[in-house]
DNA sequence: TAGCATAGTGTTATATTATAACAAAAATAT
DNA sequence: ATATTTTTGTTATAATATAACACTATGCTA
């Protein structure tokens, strides 16, 4: 049994739950304070179930934002190989699943020649919907 | 006189040459402790700094370790966008430069056809020194 | 060059994000 | 069945970052 079907534990559970109800990231704490009500006391908890379900893919951490968002696949086959778009305005992200995106950044190689194992990359800009609403 | 060239102020010039005297990223507290001498006494002063740096091309923010580094080419015309390469072992990173990369990525569209106005890509792997010292 | 706007400073306090350390229970593997 | 690994629960604290307020310096511009 490989790493990606592990069955989640209680805790992981709770968290992976409350990400996935949320469309926007959630913040650690927000996660926190909303299982509390399920049993989970203390932030180690979180940030331990955190830790093993970014591992697992089923959620990425949106670095510039200290949030953590549900993977789009629910179980991501790269989960060290990221890409997402954030809106500077309402701060929603989509998580990017574009094939040539992907090979081209794990092909791309720096001046000495060196590949990477992985990468993770944010977009900035307006979201659609946002733009929507500017215009008028 | 575009934003770029203003003068810098005493904070800012002082957070910049401790960050520009250190090859690998810093910290924000680290920088404090290191400033604290010459009369920077406390948070803030260090964050106003380094926004502002940040702001003209100075530095950049390395997301995924809120650290700080200086730019390559010491006055980037690119704040926006930026890409980096980790080094899991060692923590050290280095700006790339690669046109070719910069255009693809400030070209990129996503599905829905929205082109985006920057981003931020950090790759991790290893760097080429940590590599020989593995392979020994 | 006086007045006004903008940017920067200094300061205290506090908010937010994340981990260390340790003992115990649960799940898994041999 | 027992050793190993993983997860849990817990307290305390470390590390990162901002709010708010009074004040000073700088650079317009009229």
């Amino acid at each position: 049994m490989n790493k990606k079907n592990k069955p989640l534990s209680k805790n992981q559970k709770l968290v992976l739950d409350f990400i996935q109800r949320n469309k926007k990231p959630v913040k650690a704490y927000s996660i926190l304070s909303n299982v509390q009500k399920k049993g989970i006391k203390a932030p180690p908890q979180v940030y331990r179930a955190l830790d093993r379900l970014i591992e697992m893919g089923k959620i990425h951490k949106i670095e510039s934002q200290n949030s953590f968002i549900a993977c789009n696949t629910s179980d991501c086959e790269t989960p060290h190989a990221t890409a997402f778009s954030i809106c500077n305005n309402c701060d929603e992200v989509s998580e990017i699943n574009d094939p040539k995106l992907f090979k081209y950044l794990l092909d791309f190689k720096d001046n000495d020649g060196v590949k990477f194992a992985g990468y993770n990359l944010e977009f900035f800009g307006v979201c659609k919907s946002c733009e929507q609403i500017q215009k008028v």
